[in-house]
RNA sequence: GCGCUCGUAGCUCAGUAGGAUAGAGCGGUUGCCUCCUAAGCAAUAGGUCGGGGGUUCGAUUCCCUCCGAGCGCGCCA
């Protein structure tokens, strides 16, 4: 529709520099918006205004001209000039109700598009390292990132969802470490627990997982664990260099025992997260392996390439990247000293295994206190050889938690937090999942957990099924009532959809595509669950001031139409949010406040 | 210190590729269940869009500056 009146305006522009009326050097670009207000008709633009400086003329003047070289008018109703110079369209009601068939016509296609044009794209989210349960940190990109594949798929991009995993580095051998001092501690080992270890009970569960499995196989005595080892903090010590030489010391006892400690844990803590993701309505397509990096050619053919274009240098005995020719505030290392390739180093590696799968963009999502990322993967990108702009890497801000009116400190390591799972258990999938977007990601979030756990029917995400389940209610009952639904009959009746409130849902339904394009374009999630609650308002609305189950056939008809067009837009935005969109709300599930 | 992000109603936040009278929820006040689910509806109060300057026909939106908040600045991962 807005192509249809763009047109229109270029036609008549068109028309008046033919006759000499205008004097143009180029046309300009027409911009037509949806009006705020319903007073100012269903489109405006300010194209009057906008060449009211190169034609030296009144922009209500010009505007007058325009709407005299309007030609095909058959969608529109009235042309009016209002306030300095706007150009405002009313649609005819003919045009408007169209929407009702389409909807019941493309069902849950409804705004679906073609802007993705199938080109491949991959997003990477949360990409915690497995090194315990997921908190409700996590969270947030969970959401956010699934929410974000599913907008990205409706305007047609073929996207993959990805999870880079941080099997490889110091962290999985401190964790490996810790799980068998716990494992010791078990087999009545006295231990006394390095401050950086891994303190959280899931460790004691991977520990006992371990005994059971190989008994008592990779029991030492605490002199030996502890030989050589330098002292922790609480003896005055560096607790970094103590874990170290933990580590050290467990890769020389156990041997190969080791990798079979390591290999548990990993796994354990690996199908936990996928768990809870899955329990989260958030799913991947590919669980992408760092060590897969390390084992491969990926990371020595990333650095071939730096090193050919003469990106890479020696300095204090360590391989440098030369990010500051790229912008970035300063160069990083790719291999350290001792000769082990750093974290950043895999990254290059990922990005270029990206490339190398034709992925058309790569768009990353982190959490806010990454974001000194940004430059070095723009600048890693740049080295490879190939455009910045196909990588898009988005912040997501904090989620603060408050419980008990306090903020909550999260720290994996001291298995002081409260896991996602948790929180999914008490709030539920669809509230939780809700109220995690319903904000921009660029905003900070305040999550307090006692309202979502106390008062989650304050969360708006029922507001929104209460809707659905309303127009399921509805259809449901008509038997009662002896009445029954023709959708044909429907169809051919729209007009008598005359009332303000029909007026009003119908608008917002053909809005629908704007808004899913408008947050795919943008990357703004949340604009679909502003959406969401602005549909279901008007709804219910309706809902209060007009019976559907009504005599008269016709009308009825045509209000069940309606219904039911609404119903498919909430149900499939809800989709897109990973929240379900129920038959029914019962009272008696209402939590007790 | 340098850098990134942010500042909108009592609270939590929308809105801004410059547009018409800045919106919603919660909280406050007042009404509505012999009628399709009251997890609902209707009405009402509440604002110097952090302060100041600039660009423009027009600025909450863009630029500068100041104030305030969060985060980041390792041969860590």
């Amino acid at each position: 529709m807005i192509g249809h009146i763009q047109e229109l305006i270029e036609n008549a522009l068109e028309h008046l520099q033919a006759k000499g009326e205008f004097n143009l050097d180029q046309t300009p670009t027409i911009n037509i918006e949806r009006t705020r207000s319903k007073d100012h008709g269903d489109y405006a633009s300010n194209v009057a205004m906008m060449l009211a400086k190169p034609l030296k003329m009144n922009p209500r003047a010009i505007a007058e001209k325009i709407i005299a070289e309007l030609t095909d008018t058959s969608h529109v109703s009235k042309v009016e000039i209002a306030g300095p110079g706007f150009i405002n369209f009313y649609l005819t009601d003919a045009c408007r109700l169209q929407v009702i068939k389409k909807i019941l016509k493309q069902k849950h296609d409804f705004g679906n598009q073609e802007l993705g044009a199938e080109h491949k794209i991959t997003v990477e989210f949360v990409s915690a390292n497995p090194t315990g349960p997921l908190h409700v940190g996590h969270g947030r990109g969970a959401a956010f990132g699934s929410s974000l594949c599913n907008v990205l798929k409706k305007v047609g991009y073929d996207v993959h969802a990805e999870y880079y995993v941080n099997d490889h580095g110091r962290q999985m051998d401190i964790l490996a470490m810790s799980v068998w001092l716990r494992y010791l501690e078990l087999c009545g080992e006295q231990i006394t627990f390095p401050v950086n270890g891994y303190k959280g009970e899931y460790i004691v569960d991977i520990a006992r997982k371990v005994r059971q499995k190989f008994g008592d196989d990779f029991r030492h005595g605490q002199v030996e664990v502890f030989a050589q080892v330098s002292p922790d903090e609480t003896e005055g010590g560096d607790k970094e260099l103590h874990v170290d030489d933990l580590v050290l010391n467990a890769k020389d006892i156990l041997g190969k025992g080791y990798a079979k400690i390591f290999k548990i844990a990993l796994k354990t803590i690996l199908t936990g997260i996928e768990d809870d993701l899955e329990e989260f309505a958030v799913f991947y397509d590919e669980w992408f392996s760092e060590k897969s990096l390390h084992e491969g050619d990926t990371i020595e053919r990333a650095l071939a390439i730096l090193e050919k274009g003469g990106h890479l240098y020696k300095k204090d005995g360590a391989l440098w990247f030369n990010a500051t020719h790229f912008g970035d505030e300063k160069d990083r290392v790719v291999m350290r000293e001792n000769g082990l390739k750093t974290y950043f180093a895999s990254d290059v590696a990922y990005l270029l295994n990206k490339f190398e799968r034709g992925f058309e963009k790569s768009v990353y999502v982190f959490g806010a206190d990454h974001h000194g990322y940004i430059p070095r993967l723009k600048a890693a990108t740049k080295a490879l050889g190939f455009d910045a702009d196909k990588i898009e890497i988005l912040l997501v801000q904090f989620a603060h938690l408050f419980k008990g009116g306090e903020k909550l400190k999260m720290s994996t390591r001291s298995g002081e937090f409260v896991t996602l799972r948790e929180l999914v258990d008490e709030v539920g999938c669809d509230a939780a999942r809700f109220f995690y977007v319903m904000r921009s990601h660029e905003q900070h979030l305040d999550f307090d957990m006692d309202l979502a756990k106390s008062q989650s029917n304050d969360n708006p995400v029922y507001y929104i099924q209460y809707a659905h389940a309303r127009i399921c209610s509805i259809i449901r009952k008509l038997e009662e009532q002896n009445m029954t639904h023709n959708i044909e009959i429907g169809h051919v009746s729209l007009e008598l959809l005359v009332e303000e409130q029909e007026h009003d849902l119908i608008k917002a339904l053909s809005q629908y595509p704007e808004v899913v394009e408008k947050a795919a374009v943008n990357f703004s999630v949340h604009s679909i669950a502003n959406y969401l609650r602005e549909l279901a308002q008007l709804f219910h609305s309706y809902y209060n001031a007009h019976q559907v189950q009504i005599d008269n056939e016709n009308l009825r008809n045509a209000r069940l139409n309606l219904c039911l067009a609404t119903r498919y837009v909430l149900a499939d935005g809800l989709a897109l949010l990973g929240s379900s969109a129920p038959q029914e709300m019962r009272a008696e599930d209402k939590p007790e406040l």
